[in-house]
DNA sequence: TAAAAAATACCGGGAAATGCGTATTTCTAC
DNA sequence: GTAGAAATACGCATTTCCCGGTATTTTTTA
């Protein structure tokens, strides 16, 4: 018998998958949380065999509550819902510990896949997750988020994030160790490969990206 | 009986939904799509009495289709389903023609409770939602939104979004037949009411808002 | 190994944003 | 009717961003 825990900031989404994990003989739902002290000290009462965790609850961080869990009880799996398939999310999720990644595309047989197999010591990726993965981690390649066509370098993701972390170009500049030119030359091809017009463009685009939160 | 149909980009979501409302006897649902072209065409051929649309599916516009939806099938009940508390969402889905708006908080006896009145012809709203409509409706008094306890005017908001939708303040200015000083003015006070550095702060904030989508 | 891509960096200039201050008029609520 | 909030607007200055152009070096790829 799997126990299972549903982190996620929706109560309906929540009831739903309560609701259709009922129809599964080897699996039970022991509980559930909307926020991230409920999780937390659900958790720690609960110890479920594996967590199903949304990445964004509201205002808290899945992947921060994910590292944080992992680290008080490392035997429970993390099994990471999301609806974003972006790499950067997807690998700030691994980092911190999590078993699997799945995307809210899935359907929910695939789901009950997913938590069997994470349940049973496996890691289990949405197909799309799986070849963000090993397009990843073939060679260490580099990650190219392809945006319209084109895609964006490295170092103009990093300048990107750090112009929606609301830095200026001269403090990007001092943290990357590089000119105030080059900054200016990465924020300018951003502009174009993006097709937008100014910061604000900018901004929405990283967070459409998963590098920043709202 | 009354026909359901759900839309939401998100499949684990919508299979959730199906579940819950098999417990129904009075609910059937007849139908799914996880984007507007599969609304379109599958609402059109389905005519169910109620849709219960996600006013965020992916690229695709709730609000949008919501509108266009009731344009062909006036007869249809939309029930909006968000996770966006804020009153441009709630108001705009309203002007589209929905017939209530639920928040995803909300648990399933609510939602159920949400379908049954609206189908039988009445509105539905989140207590939440409700709050915001009163507050709106009360002798058409201005909206406020509170961000840390201190409000934003009408103007100011008005100002946000132009921002964010990145025009500049001479473009700001003309659009509202104001001086460009005075946006200079409006933008100072959007700076430091949401404690923020710059334009990349006004942005983020203003997809918090709902007043912008990613 | 050669070509392509990426990273780095500069020139010059103007537009736009930020930041310090000020004020008056209009609107709203009591 | 009055006080306070909101809207409007200005002075001035500095900083930052955007935009036209250019180039070399380094890294990656085929």
């Amino acid at each position: 018998m799997i126990t299972v825990f549903i982190a996620d900031d929706h109560k309906i989404f929540r009831d739903g998958i309560i609701s259709l994990l009922e129809n599964e003989e080897d699996i039970r739902v022991v509980g559930e949380a909307g926020s991230e002290e409920e999780l937390n000290t659900r958790v720690a009462r609960l110890q479920p065999d594996l967590i199903l965790m949304d990445i964004s609850m509201g205002s808290t961080n899945g992947i921060d509550a994910t590292e944080s869990i992992l680290k008080r009880f490392p035997k429970i799996k993390v099994l990471a819902l999301s609806m974003h398939s972006e790499s950067s999310y997807i690998l700030k999720m691994l980092e911190a510990g999590a078993s699997g990644y799945l995307l809210k595309d899935a359907g929910s047989r695939e789901m009950v896949a997913a938590i069997r197999s994470v349940a049973s010591g496996n890691t289990y990726f949405s197909q799309q997750v799986s070849q963000t993965l090993l397009h990843h981690l073939s060679g260490g390649k580099k990650i190219k988020e392809k945006i319209a066509g084109v895609p964006l370098t490295k170092r103009e993701i990093e300048v990107l994030q750090l112009i929606a972390e609301e830095f200026s170009n001269a403090e990007i500049a001092e943290r990357l160790f590089i000119s105030i030119r080059t900054v200016d030359t990465h924020r300018r091809n951003l502009l174009e490969k993006l097709g937008v017009k100014n910061t604000a463009g900018l901004v929405k685009n990283a967070i459409r990206l998963g590098l920043i939160h709202t």
